[in-house]
RNA sequence: GGGGCCGUAGCUCAAUUGGUUAGAGUACCGGACUGUCGAUCCGGGGGUUGCGGGUUCGAGUCCCGUCGGCCUCGCCA
């Protein structure tokens, strides 16, 4: 071993050993008689002193240490008596160096691990190896560790078995764009990355590994967000003979059993459930943060019979008029933040934003002139307004009054303050609708894909009604994220096809497509269902960030490159001959 | 594909209405210093203002394009 010790784990009843430690200098403070060196690694931190009177050749080569290089330290642990450093774990002792090895001269880095104002984001990720030597990468890394080691512990002692799929498998045109594989020995071919282990999973149920996890890497070429990359980690969990409430409780348990091992903290089971159709209802989403309250409001009676145009050509047309209370907010936004706030509804489809501010039983509005005292009085009501509060309303649609009110009340939450960062609201969300019409394409799509269990008891309006039909799926919810999604899975056949039926794949398409799934449902499929959950985003979460990056040692960016390998980059015309691959890129020097 | 924000010294930032030689802190280099821990003190070097074009007597600043990063809508079964 080049160490006897690590940087973080020698105290004061360790003085007078001789150790090796071994890391990267963090600071010096040369006083040409006295150096002092502060020595890194991930354990921690250890000072280390040079005196010129014990020796003067590896004083000068002390006093030319810089940040980042990589020393071996020999010397004594000696008390800081009067010198105490109570900042530092070790803070009572140093290191009388006997001995120094400069491993590894480090050039002058751009930024250093222990700079309060962070570099950019782009200079963070060319340089990640140095990012990545900073302490809160380093916590986020560990904790990632934490959880995925919990996890696996969990499912461990619940009788699951961990087992691996293949990353090269076939496309399956549904859902997500593909990440595709050239083949060599099959020209014009290609493998897909997975979006997910999904059939994979429930040919394993089929073939009686009844209890499967995976911390499965997914690939989906999409455009990327804060909380979405190209590649990620789902905890990918299915069960066979299981009904919905089955898998519900199992990860009820893991969620418990994280939050105890990571925070120490009790998590009252069961999660609540909700109805997909209750937070629509109540929240406008499908993923509402429930760190806090401000439900939305529907004021169709009121806006229906008062003398507001808007609302009431709305009401009369069809839409909805739904709101949303600011409490106590009616002097924190001015006018310009209000209209600030429209543009942003805007953003969501809403043509406008009405709002009142709450006086003493009045309403104070430039549209308040437009309504009525009792409708006046009748709002006040149903929000449960009180003076200092400010009201929003959004006439519109049914969907543009949901996903306009639920951008507003997620932007309300956080510049009001409504919540701790650190907090963890984890709930159910159920009984999605099974099929969401396609506009665009006129056609029904799956909501969640297309293996999805129906509801039993609305099977039959499938052919009938199938915008009604419920599927027994679910999502984890997670402080405004989606943070896990799964489903009892179709298990017959029969069943298959009519909702490939639906969704336009007829029996030829879908053979094509699904044959091998198809083929393994008819050699005795029990019932079965799971759930995946992202990893990241839990990791993400329960580090208090609002970034997935800075939970993923090498991330990729907004446009899906890795600025440290330089990903993707063009390849030798000899690799892509082998592959029988040509390229069609626009001509560079063609004027546009 | 659309919208928004950003790009000035290695790094973080400043630079009046378009105006003279683009500054500060830190890092770096040299010197002083035997108890520092954000060491201190003295001195020094360091700029294609992302890139290209335009307007102007004059552009870091205004306009157009482009590259890159971030946020977001669409997209993400």
């Amino acid at each position: 071993m080049l160490r006897s010790h690590t940087c973080g784990e020698l105290r004061s009843d360790d003085i007078g050993q001789s150790v090796t430690l071994g890391g990267w200098v963090q600071n010096y403070r040369d006083h040409r008689g006295l150096v002092f060196i502060d020595l890194r690694d991930r354990y921690g931190i250890t000072q280390i002193v040079f005196n010129l009177s014990h020796d003067e050749q590896m004083q000068e080569v002390a006093r030319a240490l810089r940040s980042e290089d990589v020393i071996q330290v020999e010397g004594e642990v000696i008390s800081r008596s009067e010198n105490v450093n109570p900042k530092l774990a070790t803070g009572e002792i140093e290191i009388k160096s006997t001995g120094l090895v400069v491993f590894s001269k480090s050039k002058t880095p751009p930024f250093e691990p222990t700079t309060a104002e962070l570099p950019n984001e782009e200079l963070r990720l060319k340089y990640r190896f140095l990012d990545l030597r900073r302490e809160e990468l380093q916590k986020n890394l560990v904790l990632r560790h934490q959880m995925t080691k919990a996890t696996r512990d969990y499912f461990d002692q619940n009788d699951f078995l961990e087992i691996e799929t293949p990353m090269l498998g076939r496309s399956t045109p549904e859902g997500a764009r593909d990440y595709l594989v050239p083949s060599r020995v099959h020209p014009g071919s290609f493998y897909a990355l997975p979006q997910s282990p999904q059939i994979y999973k429930q040919i394993l149920m089929i073939a009686g590994y009844d209890r499967y996890v995976q911390m499965a890497r997914c690939f989906r070429d999409e455009d990327l967000r804060a909380d979405r990359q190209p590649e990620f980690t789902q905890v990918d969990v299915e069960m066979a003979f299981v009904e919905r409430d089955d898998i519900l409780e199992i990860i009820d348990g893991l969620m418990a059993h994280l939050v105890k091992e990571i925070r120490g903290e009790e998590l009252p089971l069961p999660l609540p459930r909700f109805t997909h159709a209750d937070v629509m209802e109540r929240y406008g989403t499908d993923k509402p943060d429930l760190r806090f309250g401000m439900e939305l409001v529907d004021i169709g009676e009121i806006a229906g019979a008062c003398g507001f145009g808007v609302f009431k050509n709305t009401i009369e047309s069809g839409g909805r008029v739904r709101g949303l209370n600011a409490r106590g907010a009616a002097e924190t936004y001015s006018r310009k933040m209000i209209d600030e706030l429209t543009d942003y509804v805007g953003e969501h489809g809403a043509k406008g934003l009405a709002f009142f501010r709450v006086a003493d039983g009045s309403l104070d509005s430039p549209i308040a002139k437009f309504l009525e005292d009792e409708h006046h009085q009748a709002i006040i009501e149903s929000l449960s307004a009180e003076p200092g509060d400010l009201l929003f309303f959004v006439a519109d649609s049914d969907s543009v009054t949901s996903s306009a009110l639920s951008a507003l009340r997620s932007r309300l939450g956080l510049e009001l303050e409504l919540y701790d960062p650190r907090e963890l609201k984890i709930a159910w969300v159920v009984d999605f609708p099974l099929l969401g019409w396609n506009e665009t394409e006129q056609r029904w799509d799956a909501e969640h894909h297309p293996f999805c269990f129906p509801v039993e008891e609305d099977l039959e309006s499938l052919t009938s009604d199938p915008g009604a039909v419920r599927a027994q799926s679910y999502d984890l919810i997670c402080n405004g994220y989606e943070a896990g999604s799964g489903s009892i899975r179709i298990h017959d056949p029969v069943v298959q096809q009519q909702v490939f039926d639906l969704l336009g794949i007829n029996s030829e398409e879908a053979e094509m497509r699904f044959g091998f799934l198809l083929e393994a449902l008819r050699y005795g499929a029990p019932p079965h269902g799971g759930i995946a959950l992202g990893l990241d985003r839990w990791v993400m979460m329960f580090a208090g960030h609002d970034n997935i990056r800075d939970v993923i040692a090498f991330p990729k960016t907004q446009r899906a490159a890795d600025l440290l390998s330089g990903a993707p980059s063009p390849v030798d015309d000899r690799q892509l001959r082998e592959l029988s691959i040509q390229t069609d890129l626009p001509d560079p020097t063609a004027s546009s």
